[in-house]
DNA sequence: GCCAACGTTGGC
DNA sequence: GCCAACGTTGGC
């Protein structure tokens, strides 16, 4: 029998487009638009129901964890990628050969404040996590077990 | 608004 | 298959 082991995940937006405030409001999304090769691999291949989310806002002010979620769904295609009007549309997808995908995510907790990016850089242990490090742009990251601990323990 | 870092594209 | 050019991300 496989282990079924929680794993845990770092998810972008931008708040302007789609913030923890949004997925409180809605209660669950599906988490559409990743058009990274490494970011639709870890969608389609590895996040599970169950996975523990940090729901990061980037390109905010300050930039930094908001909040937690929970991945529902696993990986499926992204159907925005088929569709013309849309803005992530890619003609590369077709309903045969879907090339993006997507997980459905739900809304845990929005921490009593955000935690800063840069209180994550100067919070011992997290030295190595993917989001602190210069020029990390993926925007669906691996936690460990070990940083998720850190991470949820530095806010309500 | 700037620009470093990174991913993708396309000519060869 | 290399790599220069280009586009995007995202912190600052």
């Amino acid at each position: 029998m496989p282990s079924k082991t929680r794993r845990y995940w770092l998810l972008k937006s931008e708040p302007d487009c789609y913030s923890i405030d949004d997925l409180q409001r809605d209660g669950t999304t599906f988490w559409s638009g990743v058009r990274n090769y490494q970011a639709r691999n870890f969608m389609r291949d590895e996040m599970k129901p169950g996975d523990g989310v940090l729901y990061y806002h980037s390109s905010a002010e300050p930039p930094g964890v908001a909040g937690l979620a929970e991945v529902v769904r696993e990986g499926y295609p992204d159907h925005t990628a088929l569709d013309p009007e849309d803005d992530h549309y890619d003609p590369k997808s077709t309903p045969e050969n879907p090339i993006w995908m997507m997980v459905d995510v739900k809304f845990v907790k929005k921490f009593s404040g955000i935690i800063p990016l840069s209180e994550l850089k100067e919070t011992a242990g997290l030295e190595k996590m993917m989001v602190t490090q210069r020029g990390s742009r993926l925007s669906v990251q691996p936690v460990t077990p070990e940083e998720w601990k850190i991470v949820t323990k530095m806010r309500k």
